[in-house]
DNA sequence: AACAGAATCAACCGCAGAGCA
DNA sequence: TTGCTCTGCGGTTGATTCTGT
């Protein structure tokens, strides 16, 4: 026998909300404040589980939520953090503050994935036979093979590489939720009921703005399971305190950076004769997408193959959980020791090795670009008032 | 216009973990 | 320490909408 469902009782109500639903949820919601959600079937009267009304409120009344249209830079930080986390939704969502974990997740499943499995297709034409017995995951292990294939590299380059990573993307977090006054009036492709789900959402935007305290108790659920997330990253900024000659050798990282772009350049200029076979498919990614740094990992990846070198040593399954495998190790190996492990000799020699590594991935080169302001110049994003 | 297949996405299900008595 | 309750998460389903023929 199964496990007993967590409404069994008779008369629960199944399937899509209604309108009325959704103004007693959020009627009910704006009196009482998001949680408890077993009291609110019924207090509300309510004919639907606690689950329900906690997944109606969460993905759809909750204010601030913005629906459809993902922005390229959007895409990029899921496809990214993607990369980094795994498939942690609520992670990843909660550095996309508008977006709800289901949401990212749909986008994730019916678009990003077919992108991705498109361009490898198109990088990678010699693996479609073999790819074609593989699930839909096989996107995903594409571009994890690679990520994981750079993550070592990360590792051992991360005295100023993740460094560079936290502040950029405490930066990039802070700032965001620190944006004021933009109107979240997003236009929404879906008419019908998500506009008017859209419209009481709208109407609690005024109680939660006089309600900090509630609102902070909902996005507390959410930011709640990112927190080991976050500690990582907090980690690294404390470790930059805790190792002055990190940070205090920042111009130096910086010249390292400076090093490791060129180095990117090279890298690049010298496939752009293979590139010339996909440069027209590419393109029509890279309007979706900033590839090229996927691009060139396809062309380090040729050129590594005929070397028959391997990186650092290390082999790394393709397998969707291996990013979070690789993560979790590094994160949960103390960052004092893995930067004191890194001696300035041993330092310079894997600057030296990593001239031989793959230029940045995505999310390396996401980051940098978004130390420098660009991401956020070029498309900020709108930010609700109650973040 | 009608149909079929594909795509989308809201909602459900079941598991895991936190919190509490 | 144990067992129970509640909440959150990720995978999956299925109804609806879209697109091509």
């Amino acid at each position: 026998m199964g496990r007993p469902p967590c409404c069994d009782k008779v008369g629960i109500k199944k399937g899509p909300w209604t309108p009325e639903e959704d103004l007693i949820l959020a009627s009910y919601i704006k009196d009482h404040g998001p949680g408890n959600w077993r009291s609110v079937p019924t207090n509300t009267g309510l004919l639907r589980c606690s689950k329900s009304c906690r997944l109606r409120w969460t993905n759809y009344l909750r204010p601030g939520i913005k629906r459809g249209n993902f922005t390229e830079l959007e895409e990029k930080m899921i496809i990214s953090l993607q990369s980094l986390l795994g498939n942690k939704w609520a992670a990843i969502a909660s550095y996309l503050p508008q977006r709800t974990d289901n949401d990212i997740k749909n986008y994730w499943n019916t678009h990003l994935k077919k992108k991705l499995k498109k361009f490898h297709s198109i990088l990678h034409p010699h693996h479609l036979g073999s790819s074609s017995s593989s699930d839909s995951s096989t996107s995903f292990q594409f571009f994890s093979k690679d990520y994981s294939s750079s993550y070592d590299r990360i590792r051992n380059l991360e005295h100023h590489h993740l460094i560079h990573q936290n502040s950029a993307l405490n930066k990039f977090i802070s700032s965001h939720r620190s944006s004021v006054g933009s109107n979240t009036s997003s236009t929404t492709s879906t008419i019908s009921y998500a506009s008017s789900t859209e419209n009481i959402s709208r109407l609690l935007e005024g109680w939660m703005k006089s309600s900090p305290n509630k609102l902070n108790s909902s996005t507390a659920l959410k930011l709640k399971a990112t927190q080991t997330e976050e500690k990582v990253l907090t980690n690294g900024n404390n470790n930059s305190k805790n190792n002055n000659h990190n940070t205090s050798n920042s111009g130096n990282n910086n010249l390292d950076d400076d090093k490791l772009l060129v180095k990117k350049v090279e890298v690049q200029e010298s496939c752009n004769e293979d590139d010339d076979l996909i440069s027209n498919e590419a393109d029509y990614f890279e309007s979706l997408l900033t590839f090229d740094n996927i691009s060139n990992m396809a062309c380090w990846e040729q050129k590594s193959s005929s070397d028959s070198t391997t990186i650092h040593g290390s082999t790394t399954s393709a397998s969707p959980e291996e990013p979070q495998t690789t993560t979790t190790t590094a994160a949960t190996t103390p960052i004092e020791d893995r930067v004191d492990s890194i001696s300035e000799s041993d330092r310079q020699g894997l600057i030296e090795d990593d001239q031989n590594q793959p230029p940045f991935s995505l999310l390396e080169k996401w980051l940098l670009d978004e130390a420098t302001g660009q991401v956020l110049e070029e498309d900020p994003m709108e930010i609700s008032p109650i973040f």
